[in-house]
DNA sequence: TATATTTGCTTAAACGTTTAAGCAAATATA
DNA sequence: TATATTTGCTTAAACGTTTAAGCAAATATA
């Protein structure tokens, strides 16, 4: 059908009647090359619709110009701004991303990782699932020498670039909050302990109480998968104690939503009788009734940076640098599910 | 560093005495090569760890086994939903895929299509955005002999596979069911005529207003591009009538809850007063109060199909086929937003 | 037994680049 | 003017596969 031969380097070589190699480097800005032949070249491969090869070059050069991103899922507002600003910083430099979710699964994302490491990308870029407790996939990637950046769900224990926000001292701007709020019974349900972030925010929660001189209720802490399920169920379980807590931090805005559904429902008042808070500051958090205050995670700003700290390692490969740690300060987004005074 | 270098097929082959050609052919399972050979290099493989340079066999073979995906956001369910069927069938077949947003922007869109023909991929499943008119780019994949695979916002003109729902129907089904409670001034707060679905729920909302014979009025028919923005606005066009509507069927899930938010600042009644359904059953029509009636529309079947067509053209390049052209039932869910039975 | 076919490999070239090494002509330096 | 350096290219090999063509040995067929 359509027969057209694609133009390669060896057709505006002939045109011009010099060598492939000098059309190479002509093209690559080569400072040998005079500007004439340049000019002469860029032209011709205008002419010709040149496209060049990316195979073929990043099959000489070892290098794909692909980075692999790994994110829980996609369907998130978080973790879809996220790569979107990779995205924008890589796609200007002439990468391209490949975007994978493992769903939260360890299993989905081991095959990620094999998929990865085939397809040869340059890099990769992680977000963990929550299952994600045995490390040795993701020693693999390190082993073979490729950049390997965590957002958001690190790990301490591999030793490789991190991005993400302050857990510890949200959880401080949290109960500060509530507190200002005349809270004194304040739950937490958090995400597993295993999961560096969530074990910051219960940390910083437990020294945020403390240092509030609230007593700290073993009742009132609980870990879960923060979804929305399992939201409504340890919100149940908080409404079954006997001394109700008057607030409840909750370490993901799913789970905060699963929450606040079980509040409805049961014709609770928030924040009056219960005061909300979520964590991430998805869009529905500004959506429902009342709305959710929440922590924003920068997710722009965490994209790009985990954007820039591959492309350091990729422009200089052989200097073993020291790695990057970027801790972002987190913000509070007070609405109507904590602030008693827009209810007085 | 690291300098373990890569296990080839030349390594393979010098391990065991053959030629590359030999190890190649039994890696591929060749008819021309014996039993034993095959499992002595499968042994070697094993051994020595060997990975496959996609490029390289990418490069030789001229296929990349890469497959674009252009959407215009991944963060909405709908999409998301589609690209991990995508992903599932395909990664099976051994092809990865290279996700990219549009951003709803035709820009973005035309440097995505670049992006992923230079890329070489080979082929494009792809949902076009809402500023799309000109179809100068999508040619430009056809021409070069991409198979280019449409879902959800389609375009007849160009004459390639497609998957979606049954728009046409979608909007009978509604308007019926809005009949069914009673209502009489049903509006529209529908996209733009110049994409297809929009065009046919339009057309569906007109012709079924007649099969139930109500008046078709001019001011209840708007156009929008359908973000919650547009959605409050709209609908404080249509409250601002003096014959307000008694039921609004708006063609996206989140201009439908821009709606939702003005109705229930004015303490109107829903679906009491004025009756409200969306399109594409977002999981948040089933977070917000009222919890709002939907169409589902099938994203994983829609995935699915969209990666079998394609499979289907890599596999017999040659033959011309015959255009794929699914369109699957819609599905209403009905929820409390329209639903007045729950409330007598 | 003579010829034809099949089996199981090898050889060599190719995919489209990039890049190290080298060389002649032009220019700079002493 | 003689030598050194720079400029602007060319040559040839390489990246790791796949594949068309071919060939000897083994097997089938007449």
């Amino acid at each position: 059908m359509n027969t057209k031969k694609k133009t390669t380097i060896k057709d505006i070589a002939n045109v011009l009647n010099i060598s492939p190699a000098a059309v190479s480097k002509a093209l690559h800005n080569d400072s040998r090359i005079s500007e004439k032949t340049k000019k002469a070249v860029r032209q011709v491969a205008k002419n010709l619709n040149y496209q060049p090869n990316h195979l073929a070059s990043a099959l000489r050069s070892g290098k794909s110009k692909l980075v692999g991103v790994i994110v829980p899922r996609t369907n998130s507002n978080f973790f879809s701004s996220v790569i979107q600003n990779i995205e924008e910083v890589l796609n200007k430099e002439g990468y391209n991303i490949i975007i994978t979710q493992s769903n939260e699964s360890y299993k989905k994302e081991c095959d990620s990782i094999d998929t990865l490491l085939f397809t040869q990308v340059d890099g990769i870029i992680a977000s963990m699932a929550n299952e994600t407790i045995d490390l040795f996939y993701y020693e693999k990637i390190k082993s073979k020498g490729i950049p390997l950046i965590l957002f958001d769900r690190g790990e301490n224990d591999l030793n490789v670039d991190y991005i993400g926000i302050n857990d510890y001292d949200s959880s401080h701007v949290i109960v500060k909050h509530l507190v200002s709020q005349g809270c004194k019974r304040i739950a937490h349900i958090g995400g597993f302990k295993h999961t560096r972030i969530y074990n910051n925010r219960i940390n910083g929660y437990i020294d945020a109480l403390k240092k509030h001189h609230l007593p700290l209720d073993d009742e009132l802490l609980i870990e879960s998968n923060l979804t929305i399920e399992e939201g409504r169920e340890k919100m149940k379980q908080l409404l079954s104690l006997k001394n109700r807590p008057d607030a409840v931090y909750v370490a993901g805005d799913y789970a905060a939503l699963g929450a606040l559904q079980v509040l409805n429902e049961e014709k609770i008042s928030v924040p009056n009788e219960i005061a909300l808070v979520g964590f991430g500051n998805e869009p529905f958090t500004d959506m429902v009734t009342p709305r959710i205050t929440s922590i924003n995670q920068h997710s722009e700003e965490i994209g790009k940076q985990a954007a820039f700290v591959f492309l350091k390692h990729a422009k200089n490969s052989i200097i073993k640098q020291k790695l990057d740690k970027k801790i972002l300060d987190a913000e509070l987004i007070i609405r109507d599910s904590s602030n008693k005074k827009t209810f007085l």
